[in-house]
DNA sequence: CTTTCATATGAATATCTGTTCATATGTTAT
DNA sequence: ATAACATATGAACAGATATTCATATGAAAG
């Protein structure tokens, strides 16, 4: 006969209580989930290309666009998801916008993700 | 008259020359597409959350179903991305199969990630 | 060797995401 | 005002991705 409440790992009841604590010390879903949106920013070719540009001086988005060998549109799109995340900031002058990098972690970030490649 | 070979910013000829200084500096086309391979597997919040199950200890496929209210499937397939991304290890145990995180990079990119949230 | 259980895998589907195209906004120069 | 230019935005389309379902594998127990 089946225990059809039975949910996996049956016989190891250790594995209930380990479950149970595993839940209380998880963050909060909320948190994890915009800890995922992040990384989903730095998940794209195009944006890590923007970045790295940035890491040398800030840009407007036509020389971008030139260095990518993309579209101003692309790029623009692109830019907008960067901004709405806070990973670069920008500055009018004229018809130029210029962005730069908002802060230090984006650096750290991708630095760390290099030394992971690099293994 | 217009130049139709103009690319963008015709006005300022500085900026071709920080353009082309560019595409010098960026690190190879491969490898930032690597690095946005890398991050796009943390861009994901079930991962995410595997991941943070495993800081605690290793953890067999059911006991991280359980954990995150998954099914098996949903987190297996999970847990393959992350092993193809060498973000985690496995040990066979009989029937069950435990995983546990491979290196240190993974919790050190988490944590970064994690501080850009928190401002 | 047959059943049960833990895990893995392949195909299908629904959702999400990046680029393109067309167009809008806003600034500078004529 | 009007034209030219840099940038932004919205809709549409194509490609990628996560989950589900059905099923396969492989180990332990009966």
């Amino acid at each position: 006969m089946k225990q059809p409440e039975a949910e996996c790992c049956e016989e190891l009841e250790i594995h209930t209580d380990t479950v149970e604590k595993l839940k209380e010390l998880l963050p909060p879903e909320e948190l994890l989930y915009d800890l995922a949106e992040l990384f989903k920013v730095f998940g794209d070719s195009t944006r890590i290309k923007i970045l790295y540009a940035l890491f040398e001086s800030e840009l407007c988005v036509c020389d971008i666009a030139q260095t990518l060998g993309m579209t101003q549109t692309a790029v623009s799109h692109q830019l907008r998801v960067l901004k709405a995340n806070k990973l670069v900031k920008f500055r009018k002058e004229g018809k130029n916008v210029f962005y730069s990098l908002d802060d230090d972690h984006v650096r750290r970030i991708i630095d760390q993700g290099m030394e992971h490649l690099g293994e």
